[in-house]
DNA sequence: CGGAAAGTTGAATGAGCTCAAATGGCGTGG
DNA sequence: CCACGCCATTTGAGCTCATTCAACTTTCCG
């Protein structure tokens, strides 16, 4: 349902088609997509909906959640600029979401219909097997986040968490010596994506600056002072 | 680079290609497959490896697993009878295996040149957005497993664990009162499945026999007392 | 400003881990 | 057939790390 993309800034067409099309085959799925802004808290999906969503994320984040029958929120993936999510083909059985999909800070994104798309994948089949192959990775990347919830400890997952920010955020002044991030998401997201609470991952934070590793110059910003030193904490087990 | 597959005993034509192509279009690919045989303990895939591997399992249970860098284990996934495995496509770049895949039991299954797969699935479109669509409800799975692994108790995991188990192994003799399954893993493969030790995972089932909701009888059977409190029990969190 | 939400810090509790020893099952060899 | 040894599993005791509950501080917006 969901396809990861490590470029950074690059066009829904990039995007969608991992570029194995040429413009002109592109155009009639271009010209059909249809901008759309979502508030910061703003629910795309809600799990059990039947939706025949089929969109591209421009700018923001998202979360893949769900909440389990004692009331506490786990989220089981995010969703970056870049990333596609929907369901890009009717297949049948159109089965009903098994996650909530919420901005978490306001979203620009470009959503097709979802004919289209399908129509665009059986003329192309060169996009069809990119976003196959797309989706296998993915898998693998959830798996690897599967084996970091199920051992590592609670300061492993926090580095880790501002390791892989880190990446992803990368802003462009890639000159300088310290690295200051802006977390996209609050204390408690992060706690709901590591599966910790609140409290454990504000200690955790502090101990890494303590420890000198990170500064937090305030608001949601990090800095990271030993990237070397984060690294290493995030590969600590229990 | 695997997808679930639920119906339980079928061919290797259904479990490939989910029914969707008429026996006659599957001919040249069923005519290539090879059979083999995994002892168990046996290793298909070792991560790093560039392989082509592309099969279907007969019989028996894998797991793909990945070791941290502190040594311990961690099974990110299971591999039933009927689970397909493998890249079913060159894809441009090969990528080396993220995991490793061990036969847990011994292990039938049926081999396939990656060519021919990938030429079968070129021929017939509906192949290939047949195993887009499994993979994309893998990846709802694994979500879902992600979210039991960071909140559940260890005595929802274990609980859960039975659960599956039961689903995934039962027998045909459903007219009685008392179901018995024989647990394909053993404490410490069920231990690295859950993100805990062998220990805990020992205490949570003597706990649940303790309770009267399920037996064991000895060796690697449970007898499921009480299907639904065991349900529940799969349900409590932290 | 002022109120609410978000984040930090502290103390006590408890679930699961570690280390260690006992028990049970099972195949081998006498 | 029984004794032995090996391995998986169970059980026990103490400890650690993350949680819980609670108070306090900071930041964000109206």
């Amino acid at each position: 349902m969901v396809f990861s993309n490590s470029c950074k800034q690059c066009t829904v067409r990039a995007q969608a088609l991992c570029g194995v099309l040429a413009d002109e085959q592109l155009a009639p799925l271009a010209s059909c997509g249809v901008q759309r802004s979502l508030a910061r808290g703003e629910m795309l999906v809600r799990a059990g909906d039947i939706s025949s969503l089929c969109a591209n994320i421009q700018q923001g984040l998202m979360k893949i959640s769900h909440i389990n029958p004692a009331g506490q929120e786990v989220i089981v993936g995010l969703l970056w600029a870049g990333d596609f999510v929907g369901t890009p083909f009717s297949g049948g059985q159109s089965l009903p979401a098994a996650h909530d999909i919420v901005a978490l800070t306001p979203v620009t994104l470009c959503q097709f219909p979802q004919g289209r798309v399908e129509r665009t994948m059986t003329d192309h089949p060169a996009m069809e097997r990119a976003l196959l192959s797309r989706t296998l990775a993915e898998l693998g990347a959830v798996r690897s986040r599967l084996s970091r919830l199920a051992r590592a400890t609670a300061l492993a997952r926090v580095a880790g968490f501002i390791v892989e920010s880190a990446d992803r955020c990368a802003t462009d002044d890639d000159g300088d010596t310290i690295t200051t991030i802006e977390l996209p998401l609050s204390r408690g997201d992060m706690a709901d994506l590591l599966g910790l609470t609140i409290e454990t991952v504000s200690r955790q934070m502090t101990r890494l600056k303590n420890a000198g590793v990170i500064g937090l110059p305030g608001g949601r910003r990090v800095a990271i002072h030993d990237p070397d030193a984060l690294a290493e904490a995030a590969e600590e087990l229990a």
